[in-house]
DNA sequence: GTTATTGCAAAATATTTGCATTATA
DNA sequence: TATAATGCAAATATTTTGCAATAAC
C-alpha cells in the first residue's frame, strides 16, 4: 500500500481512500484488465457506499495523468490497464479476456512524428481470436 | 446500384431496399468509417420509414458475412469499413475522424496462427493522435 | 476553512430484444 | 404462401452530468 501511495503521489493526484483502493486493485490484478462494472463489483464488498461515478472519476482521472491506460478493443466498454508501457494486446472472443502478448511494436519509433502528415500520439495494435485455454476446452469437447 | 446487388448476391445476404441503400451508403462513402447513427441519419433523408434497428441488423448481417469490418478505437461506438482488407487506422483525437493510413501490417503474416498459444483470428492497428487537417487548423489559429 | 472529491439520482449514448406488421422470393 | 426482414417500443449496457453532502489538506 505503501507503493500505491507514491504512485499517486507522483503523479499529482491527490490520494483519496477510493483512489488508493482502486489503484490497488488495478495493481493486484495487472493483466487482467478490468472494466469500470469489474472493479465497482470487487471494491464494493469492502467499500459498500463507493459508487459508479468514482470509480468513474477516479479512472478518468489516473488515464489523464498518465497513470492508466483505457484499452479499447471489444467496442462496447473501456477495458482498464495499469501496464502503460506500449504493447499489444489479445482479445479471446469465447471468454472476453484481453491478455498481453508479447510481440514487438512495429511502429514504436513514429510516437510524436508524423505519418501521412498526421501527428502519432498514440500506437495501439490487438489481436482477436480464441485464447490458449479456450482452445484447450474445445479441443477436449470434441474427443 | 447493379454493384451494389452483385456484392450481395455474392455473400448470399437477401438484398432488401434497406440493405441495398445502406451498402450503397458504404461504398459512397468509402474511408468515411461512419457510426450506425452516422448511416441512419442520412438514409432517413430518403427513407423515412427507416429504423434504427433495421440499421444495426443490416449491419450484424454484413459483418456476419465479412462484407464489411467494425473498427473499434473510441471505446464507445463502433465505426464501419467496407474495405475489409487489413489496414491500419488514425483516429484524430480532435475531429473524431478515422482515416485509413498506408502503412504495412506487421503481423499479417500470423493470420490463423498462433502467438503465445492463441489462435489469431483478426490483426488490427490504429493510431491516435491529430490529424492533418485539424493540425493546420491548430498552427494557423496560433499565429 | 476552503477546495476538491464523493455519491446519489437522473440523463445521455449506444446497442439489443420482443413482437406484431410487412415485404420478399 | 411461407419465411425472413422491418420497425416500433421498451429494455439493457455503458458512461456522463448536476448537485448536495462529505472528506482532504
Amino acid at each position: 500500500m505503501k507503493k500505491i501511495k507514491y504512485l499517486l503521489n507522483e503523479k499529482a493526484i491527490k490520494p483519496t481512500y477510493q483512489r488508493l483502493k482502486v489503484l490497488d486493485y488495478m495493481a493486484k490484478n495487472i493483466g487482467n484488465h478490468p472494466t469500470a462494472e469489474m472493479i465497482y463489483a470487487e471494491l464494493i464488498k469492502e467499500i459498500p457506499t463507493i459508487s459508479m461515478t468514482t470509480v468513474y472519476n477516479t479512472l478518468s482521472a489516473f488515464l489523464e495523468k498518465g497513470l492508466i491506460n483505457g484499452v479499447t478493443i471489444t467496442g462496447t466498454e473501456v477495458r482498464y490497464d495499469l501496464n502503460v508501457e506500449s504493447h499489444h494486446h489479445f482479445l479471446c472472443k469465447k471468454c472476453n479476456k484481453i491478455i498481453d502478448v508479447d510481440v514487438p511494436c512495429q511502429f514504436a519509433e513514429k510516437q510524436g512524428k508524423l505519418i501521412d502528415g498526421h501527428r502519432i500520439e498514440e500506437i495501439h495494435g490487438y489481436f482477436k481470436g480464441t485464447c490458449k485455454n479456450c482452445l484447450r476446452i474445445l479441443s477436449a469437447s470434441s474427443r
